[in-house]
DNA sequence: ATGGTCGATACTCGA
């Protein structure tokens, strides 16, 4: 069995429930993970997904800020929602598909703009929140799993318009870096985009402040898709929907696509 | 070095 899985910020389900729909009708993944849907689950627009094949839904919400939510065409039951750093934040859930995988689809904290958890404490929450998701997957060791969502950090060089740039900035700093590398050891995760983009300048969202967004190009990938190494090597067709940024009242962020054989 | 743009909410905060 073969099912596409897309990872997609969406700033706002609501607002973005046209290109949303746009997204299942034109690509058609067999399962979205949202996040930043800013809206409490009863007033996530499921109808119109529901209409286009997308039955089923587990989600977290709040008012205004943050949430994720899973939309699938596949039957999926829910099996958890972490509150890592006791934040109380909706920013994690957690879905298994009928072959047995799971599904974790995370938003981690922004951050802020100051990275010194000594005059920033949002800086010190998304530490904090990393070491958390660090620890669950360290006891835990998952297996058949994949991890997608807005981890809020750009790893590599690569992944960010200009390392030496953004070497001081929120999202690229070596602490995050360092931290993100931990979560990804904590159970050997595989980071399924570079595993098949594994060169070149690779980015999931550009800001809104920018003038003109595609021209200047200053990208970072905040976006990531990763699985457990037992089902690894079954991950194939990685790719970003750059287009997606330029749609009508687009999000910030691109959707990340991957294609799973198992 | 600075300011630039969004969205939700309610006159400000978070990204």
């Amino acid at each position: 069995m073969s099912f596409t899985l897309a990872t997609w910020n969406i700033n706002s389900v609501r607002l973005r429930e046209p290109i949303v729909q746009k997204l299942l009708m034109e690509e058609a993944p067999d399962v979205l993970c949202l996040q930043e849907c800013k809206s409490p689950v009863e007033k996530i627009p499921m109808e119109g997904f529901a209409a286009l094949g997308y039955t089923h839904m587990i989600a977290r919400g709040q008012k205004g800020y943050n949430g994720v939510a899973i939309l699938s065409r596949l039957p999926m039951k829910e099996v958890t929602s972490f509150d890592f750093a006791a934040l109380g934040h909706a920013r994690h859930i957690a879905g298994q598909l009928e072959n047995g995988v799971t599904i974790h689809n995370f938003y981690v904290p922004a951050g802020g703009d100051v990275p010194d958890r000594d005059v920033n404490e949002k800086f010190g929450q998304k530490l904090d929140y990393l070491t958390d998701m660090r620890d669950h997957f360290f006891a835990e060791k998952p297996g058949k799993s994949i991890l997608v969502g807005d981890l809020n950090i750009a790893p590599r060089e690569d992944d960010v318009w200009s390392h030496k740039q953004l070497l001081k900035v929120v999202s690229h700093t070596p602490v995050e870096v360092e931290a993100l590398a931990q979560v990804q050891d904590a159970a050997n995760w595989v980071d399924i985009t570079r595993q098949d983009i594994p060169e070149g300048q690779l980015y999931s969202w550009w800001s809104y402040r920018a003038k003109d967004w595609n021209a200047a190009d200053k990208g970072r990938r905040l976006d990531h898709v990763w699985a457990t190494p037992d089902i690894s090597n079954a991950g194939h067709a990685s790719r970003i929907l750059r287009d997606a940024r330029g749609w009508e009242k687009p999000s910030d962020h691109a959707p990340v696509f991957a294609t799973f054989d198992l």
